[in-house]
DNA sequence: TTGATACGAAACACTTCGTTCTGTATCAGT
DNA sequence: ACTGATACAGAACGAAGTGTTTCGTATCAA
């Protein structure tokens, strides 16, 4: 890719992220985004088709790197009454998050961030189907698979919410294992 | 309250859950909600600060009938294993919403909803912790009371989602044999 | 009937959006 | 180093939306 191209593109993703960081994503303007990226009108609408785009490329370039990473990992054991939490790929995930992807906490603690959610959800569930699904876990359950594996997606994504709104004083440890306390009795 | 006010108040509520149900939040403009009500941009500022400030009071008024209602509902019994949901306040909420409540399920089912769903967990605690609480199911846990309470709450608020995007096949006491046997492990 | 007030219509200045034009600077490949 | 391609900045554009103000009219409660 042309280097002058993949500079605009950084800096505008910087400046939405930036943005993002203070304020929500409705009351960002593409204004702001040139501005503070110190790039022409131009230039953001030849790169995105709109501020939507923008955030649906963003997250795809932040889930694509954290969810690849995490589908590498071997798949640790989860059994209820185990309570060792040490080889979770969702203890990894925590990790990850809060030593590398603050924008990714960011967005998240954002408002009027479904968008963003949604993203979220959807790359998580291939994680956690990969996770779960072959050791056929998803059907001995009563429940339908497909509304168990929105069950467990959406608790882990709300249970980082609940971490971030409390400045993320636990250890990711604990906040694994507060997880798996509502996940395993499931299973 | 002045009839032409009430007039105007409930003409501008009709106009913007009527759209509410064709497009997205963001996608409405004042404009649009002010020629579909048939009703003077005047009167509109007049009574609503904002278009999100309209969002918030309906969702007052149709949070304030239906929460207040299931909470003068005696309080049934919640045990692992009990699997008997008929006298379910879950259950009576979701046959409301199927019944009478097309509103809510429209603006659940729309795109960035999140300041709905917001108001949505935020009247849905309250009736949680005052079914749970009381009896201690909310201690007993080893996990944090809050985190539990929002686990819950979300949990909820997710089955009734998933229920929508399942074009409400399944029976309201099925979705909340769904919704108890993912919850009542827990507690 | 009367004084209060909710209303509609129109115009206001302002912001944002996405597009288009023009000229310039930087690129990759020969 | 040369050249054609292209990514860029800057400026201007019309369209649309926002929230406010003014003014005259219609409806209200008492």
């Amino acid at each position: 890719m042309d280097r002058r191209q993949k500079k605009s593109r950084e800096a505008i993703f910087n400046a939405f992220t930036s943005l993002l960081s203070e304020k929500n994503y409705n009351q960002i303007s593409v204004q702001e985004i040139i501005d503070t990226a110190d790039v022409g009108r131009t230039t953001f609408y030849a790169h995105f088709e709109t501020k939507d785009y923008l955030l649906k490329d963003l997250c795809e370039e932040l889930f694509g790197h954290i969810i690849d990473t995490a589908m590498g990992l071997p798949h640790g054991h989860y059994h209820y009454s185990c309570g060792n939490a040490t080889d979770s790929v969702f203890l990894h995930l925590l990790r990850h998050l809060q030593e590398n992807d603050r924008h990714i906490l960011e967005l998240l603690s954002s408002q009027n961030n479904d968008l963003f959610l949604r993203y979220f959800k959807s790359n998580l569930k291939k994680l956690i189907i990969s996770q779960y699904a072959q050791k056929g876990l998803l059907k001995n359950s009563k429940l339908p698979e497909d509304y168990l594996v929105n069950h467990i997606t959406s608790s882990f994504v709300e249970t980082v919410s609940w971490w971030l709104s409390h400045d993320m004083k636990e250890s990711p440890e604990q906040i694994t294992e507060y997880f798996l306390k509502t996940i395993e009795p499931i299973l």
